[in-house]
DNA sequence: TTCGTATTCAACCAGTGAGTTGATCAAGGA
DNA sequence: TCCTTGATCAACTCACTGGTTGAATACGAA
């Protein structure tokens, strides 16, 4: 996997299990124990996968005794929300932009462009 | 990785190049010569990138002679920013609770309840 | 038909991810 | 002090991913 943040969140989600407790994280705090109780994997499986969560940023653990209960980190989601914006918005345009097109030559002699040209753009 | 296809379209996106894929395709359909241009990887593996996207629903390709131009579906954007807000919205109203607990607990006695109490919350 | 172009398929390799078990560390309670 | 609990570390296995090269496929052009 690449090492830049915006990976590393997004490999972290793509993970059922993660996900899922992020959901829970996403309505209260938890400890490790807690976490890892309703599912059939060990808890050392769990440890690893919130360690996972932590280097994404999405998750982070305070000290409390020998506990260390999880917070969610919910900032980090606007990292993932303005990348996909960014592109999802300019597809939408584009394909909005295709509908005038079509409609356009609705009455129209020369039915060309099945699709609009394409062109190079900035990177991730 | 698991099968579900909030799963692949994360999976999808956690890699830098086919990020940046995604982006030059919000900007307008190419074909896979075209995509695999700029990188210096063999065409073959910008191939396997755009089937890993086709897989998870992010772009489609359409038949024209031998090529294969590859167009961008915005909607299964969608699935993730509603993934994303859920939670996210969550978190943040229970953040903001947190905010509220504290400023009432400015004049009080008893400063119990350092983060309020956790439960337990419903699948991915 | 033959050639060239665009793309995918197949087989392989090195690296990584998710799981395991066993040991270790840190903190409270007896 | 010794024991128990909560969590992580270490080492290992197995499957998958991202890359490679070489062959096959699907067209259009000559």
């Amino acid at each position: 996997m690449a090492d830049d943040q915006l990976s590393r969140v997004f490999a972290a989600l793509a993970d059922p299990t993660r996900r899922d407790i992020v959901a829970r994280l996403a309505v209260g705090d938890a400890t490790v124990g807690e976490l890892a109780e309703p599912y059939d994997v060990s808890v050392q499986a769990v440890s690893k996968h919130i360690k996972v969560l932590a280097d994404a940023g999405l998750v982070t653990q305070r000290r409390d005794a020998q506990r260390r209960p999880c917070h969610l980190e919910a900032e980090v989601f606007d990292l993932m929300t303005k990348w996909i914006e960014r592109y999802r918005a300019k597809a939408q345009e584009r394909y909005e932009r295709l509908d005038a097109v079509l409609a356009e030559m609705q009455g129209d002699e020369h039915p060309t462009l099945p699709h609009p040209g394409h062109a190079r753009g900035e990177a991730s």
